[in-house]
This record gives structure tokens, C-alpha cells and sequence, in this order.
DNA sequence: GGCGCCACCCAAAGCGCTTTGAGAAACTTT
DNA sequence: AAAGTTTCTCAAAGCGCTTTGGGTGGCGCC
């Protein structure tokens, strides 16, 4: 059923039918409604192409996810920031398009996602602190919103972050205050913006106490469950092991957790532990008691917010660009204690 | 840049350059050349919308997320799965539309998917023990590949699903090897097919030695951290607790092994555990020695099984339907040992 | 009656591509 | 040299929609 076979059955040129389907002033109401019903009944639908060719909108926006050989895991937050930018969409009548791109072929994939046409925006995941496609998307002319930030890039450009230095300083004092000196950090990929920013405000943290950086304690890896499990299983075998631990995500604090209980410790008891905790729903950390002390902020409203943002430069190109930092809060869970 | 545009800079017809990009034989080589380097150049790709339009074809795949009110959280293997689906899709130049439909309309989404035609094909996530997408999709004549299976229809279709059944009889027929009796099942929930089915191989399991079902084991939920470590807390309470737990996803193996070292049990040696294991990239099953004794079976796999099953299927719509099973292993970690 | 003014509707062009049907040019064959 | 082939190229139609630039008929008003 298209456009045209519906104006044939309703009598009408296709003009007046795509006025009174579009809520356009110029149909009388009586045609509009014999219009609207005949749509619903036949189940016609515009095809999305056709319209998207005429308008110039393809009325979809791109998400991103860079691949790179060394990690080529999507990252789990994905599933509940998608979740979250979804709801939005809809209501506005946007799809969602993946794009798997591998690092190497960044600038060309981005290139041709523009020239394609088939998204009207773009959701950039994972930026790096020196992020090549924040000029290049902006030198395209091609609306975007950064899911995070890139330090070192000064341009200006439209973000959603949280704000990952605030919440580690927080969470690196918190341990401080209960009297921890020996604090690990399991970090995710430093290369990574928001892994960066917690580094650097867990050290400058510590700076302010006095307490000199000791990099056996510090790592940087994908933030996996195994990676948590393995870092705190040798932190724990030195001679003088930490007893606090700042961890990156709940899936690696678990995996802390894990090596925590195998070194016959207790967590909250002999080790304090403290996450990032993305709120993700088949994560939830704990449920009327919090699990872990944490910095919480959802991923989920990030990509609800993100998405109103991207709505928003789209329909006003010429904003200037938006930007949005969201704190983290700090939950007190039963992971953390005085340091023994 | 567009084919008019680059076709006038070769001084060309637009037909040539078109025939040219796309392989057809009725243009010279030295035309071809000229035509491509140029393309590389002027940095042309060809309008998605208007290709899909004078080729009906979209060139992307449609990847339907059920939410509903009482789940409206993502699945947390989907990120894998379309990372697997995403590799064979991109090889043949696909992309990837998400929707995330409402359970209730979910007749009215589909239809529209059909008639706006922005996708060549569906894969079907989540299905229900009966399902009615499977019949609508059929009557639409649209493409699609369910990701499991619907035990109820029986109509002929499509799909790829992992060997839910055998894999939970076998790790039941484990357990009961290692001498348990009261094992407990920590299922996901029950409407969904896979949850179904493995319910139904553990109650044969069981039967099959003669051993009663208990219902005070057997729970049925989403598969979240908090649920497994609720379900194993109030079991392990239990005048006569379970020994085994056969548990449907590690996330919520996690939970149960977090309430076991709750009650100041400890895993494999007071308490045998045993889940099934997605294989997720940020949660693998351990290292080198599995953390979990687990049927494994890989949804990354799954996805790139599954999309070239619908590529094929979109190649030659009159293809008869394709189906594959996969088998799980059982691979055998510290999780599980002899009854006490 | 003639005029202007609405309210309502339509034909046709155009979005950027593919593809059909056909023509010009070059090259073989008789 | 004429005819037949093959190779290369092109103009134009069409995919399903929106949108421009009119048209038509009915109404009130002078």
C-alpha cells in the first residue's frame, strides 16, 4: 500500500492525502479524518526512504561504537544507554542505526555515514581524550552529541558527561577519611577520557593528603570482571597490600570482590571497596541495602539526555553547541569501613 | 556530493558512473578506473535513501527489542550479539536498525517496519513460548531469523537457537552425579522460550532419578544480580537447603554466589553452583580456570550465525527456512564438587 | 451581476539513485 | 565498401514521497 493507491481508493490526488497525513492546515477536517481512518484501515505507513529522500531527514540517528582489535567488546553499558536514548526517539519518531566502526577506518566511515544520509545525527561513544572525530563530525556539518568528553580537544562541541573527576575525588576522600592510605585504582583504558579524569582526580586526592602515588597500586585496563579479580588478587599478595580499593565498574568491582573473598578477607571488614556504578538494570547494585559504596549515576537517564539534546540540534542547526554535566551521587553501601 | 554532481565533473553520464561503481560489465575498465579514483577523491558515497528507493532495497537489518512494563531493561547479552551480528553484517555492507517496541503495540510496530521499509529483514529477539510475531511476520513476508526458539507454533520458520534443553539436562545429570539431591533452579522467567525449555530438562532430570520437585527451588524471574542473591539467600535459610544451584545467566550466578559466602558457606565445597555462560566479553568465565562449572555457548557466535542466516534468506527470499541448533558445553570450573 | 476572498483541492516537479531501451563508435567479417 | 558485431555510452523513466504554484467553486459584499 503506498501513497498513491491510497489516494486512488480515497478519490483524492495524492497531495491532499499527504496534507491531511502530514496535519497540514490546508485539508478540511472532514478530509483529514476520512483520510486517517482509511490509513489506519489498509495499515498504510509512509515508506520511510521515499519520505526521507523528499524531506531531506532520514528521521534516525547514528550510534557509533568504535572496535578496535584490542578491544573489540561492546561495552555493557550500551544495552541501558540505548535503552534510555530510545524512549526518547520514539516519542519523537526516531529510529536508532548501529554502526560498528573499527578505529582504523574512523574518518572514512564517518565520512560516508554523512554522505549516506541515512542519519540525521549522531550519539559519539567512547571518546578518547584527544578524540580526531569531534573536528571531523564538526567539519562535516553533521548534528552530534560526545557521550562523554574529550579533554584535549578544543573545540567547541555538544557533550553529556558525567562528572567522573568530581565523583572519584569524592569517592578517593571518602576512603581517606576512613582512614585508608594505601588506595588501589583498578581504572578502566586511560586513553579512555572518563578513565583519564578519574585518574587524575584520584592522584591530585591523594596529593592533597600528603600521600605519594605508589604505581603497584594503579592499573589500567578493559574493565572486565576477570581484570578486577586479577588485579586485586595480586595487589593483596604484596607486602604491604591496599586496603582500599577505587574501582571503575561494578562488573570489575566484582571481580575485586571475588579476590577478596579468596585471599579469606572480608569485604567492608578488612577491605574497603568503592565503585563507579552505572545503574545498569540487570546490575542493580543491591536493592534496599547498596552492595557496594558507589558513585551512582545512570547510564540510562545519560542516554535519555543525550538523545534530547541531539533532537534539539537537529531541529535547531544553528544552536550553539549543549552541553550537560550530571553529578554522581555517593551511595554508602556495606563494602567500605575504617582501614584496619 | 552527489552522482549528477560527480558525473558532470567526469563529464560523464550519470548512468556510466553508476554502472561504473556498481561492476556492471558494459563500462570500460579505463572508464571504471577514472570513475572510482574520482569517487575516492571527491570523497563520494551514494545516498542511502535514494539507492534504497530505485533498488527496494534498504540495505539494513532490523534488530526488535521487546520492553514491557514489568522488563524494560535490555538484555544484557544483546551488546554481544549484535557485535557478533554486526562483523558479518558489515562485510556485506549492512547496517543496523534497532526498534524498541512496547509489548502492547507490538502488532501495530511490526506492521509499520514492514510498510516503511527501511529493513530487508528482522531478527526476532526474546521470543515467547508463543509467540505471535512469528505468524505476523510470516503473513508480511518479511525476512526474519528468531534468536531461539517458540516451542508453541508450529508453523515452519527461521532461527537459530542454543540447545537450552540438552545443556540443562546435562548439567542436572551433573549435579545429581556428584551426589546432589536437592538442587534448586534460579530460572529466568518462564515465559520466554529458553526458560522454558531448560525448566522442562531439569524437572526431566530430575524424574528421570526418581527425584521429587520441590517447589520451594524453583524460581522464576529476570535474570538480575539481586534476584539470584535473594533466591539463594532464602533457599540457603531453609530448614533443608539446596546443594546445587543450576542458575540461568552468571550475572545472576554472581548473586548466588554472593549470598553463599553470605551464609558463610563456600562455593564448590558446601555448595555446588552451575549456570549457563553467554560468554560475554566483559564477563568471562574466568581466566584460565572457569569460575563457574557452566554450559557455555557463545551469543557472539550466535549473532554472526544468525545475520548470515538472514542475509541468506534476504538473498533468496524463496529459501525454505533455515534453522541450527548449537550445543552448549559444559565446561567444569571450581564452582561445583561432590554433595556433602 | 461582478468582484474579491476563502476553503479546498490538484498536477507536476523534484529528492538521488538504478535501469531500460536505444544509439553512436569502433572493430570484424563478408 | 557494406553489413554485422561488439563495446561503450546516454537520455529518460521510475522508485514513493513532499511541496510549489496554481486552479475551482462557493460565499459575502458592494
Amino acid at each position: 500500500m503506498n501513497l498513491k493507491q491510497l489516494a486512488e481508493h480515497l478519490d483524492l490526488s495524492q497531495t491532499t492525502v499527504s496534507r491531511a497525513l502530514n496535519g497540514y492546515p490546508e485539508v478540511s477536517e472532514k478530509t483529514r479524518e476520512k483520510v486517517l481512518r482509511a490509513a489506519r484501515e489498509l495499515n498504510y505507513s509512509p515508506n520511510a526512504r521515499a519520505k526521507g529522500l523528499a524531506t531531506g531527514r532520514a528521521h534516525a540517528i547514528g550510534h557509533v561504537l568504535p572496535i578496535s582489535d584490542q578491544h573489540e567488546m561492546v561495552n555493557p553499558i550500551f544495552g541501558d544507554f540505548i535503552a534510555g536514548a530510545g524512549q526518547t526517539y520514539s516519542k519523537a519518531g526516531y529510529e536508532v542505526v548501529i554502526s560498528l566502526v573499527d578505529d582504523k577506518d574512523e574518518e572514512q566511515a564517518y565520512r560516508s555515514i554523512r554522505s549516506r544520509g541515512n542519519v540525521d545525527g549522531i550519539i559519539v561513544h567512547g571518546p578518547r581524550m584527544t578524540d580526531g572525530r569531534i573536528a571531523l563530525l564538526t567539519e562535516l556539518g553533521l548534528p552530534f552529541v560526545v557521550h562523554g568528553r574529550a579533554s584535549q580537544v578544543s573545540l567547541p562541541y555538544s557533550w553529556l558527561d558525567t562528572n567522573n573527576g568530581r565523583a572519584f575525588q569524592r569517592a578517593t576522600e571518602f576512603l581517606l577519611d576512613l582512614g585508608h592510605r594505601r588506595i588501589a585504582l583498578i581504572n578502566g583504558l586511560e586513553f579512555m577520557d572518563f578513565a583519564h579524569r578519574r585518574r587524575v582526580a584520584y592522584e591530585a586526592a591523594l596529593a592533597d593528603r600528603g600521600i605519594a602515588l605508589d604505581p603497584a597500586l594503579m592499573r589500567s585496563e578493559e574493565m572486565t570482571e576477570v581484570y578486577g579479580y586479577r588485579s586485586a588478587a595480586e595487589m593483596l599478595a604484596l607486602d604491604t597490600p591496599p586496603t582500599g580499593f577505587l574501582v571503575s565498574s561494578m562488573i570489575t568491582a566484582i571481580g575485586v570482590r571475588r579476590a577478596i573473598h579468596e585471599a579469606g578477607l572480608e569485604m567492608g571488614r578488612d577491605v574497603s571497596v568503592i565503585t563507579h556504578d552505572d545503574d545498569l538494570g540487570y546490575l542493580r547494585n543491591g536493592h534496599d541495602v547498596p552492595i557496594f559504596t558507589a558513585t551512582r549515576s545512570s547510564v540510562r537517564l545519560a542516554g535519555m539526555r543525550a538523545a534530547e539534546m541531539l533532537l534539539e540540534l537537529i531541529r535547531n542547526p544553528a544552536h550553539a553547541p549543549l552541553t550537560q554535566l550530571m553529578e554522581a551521587e555517593l551511595i554508602i553501601g556495606s563494602s567500605t569501613g575504617p582501614a584496619q
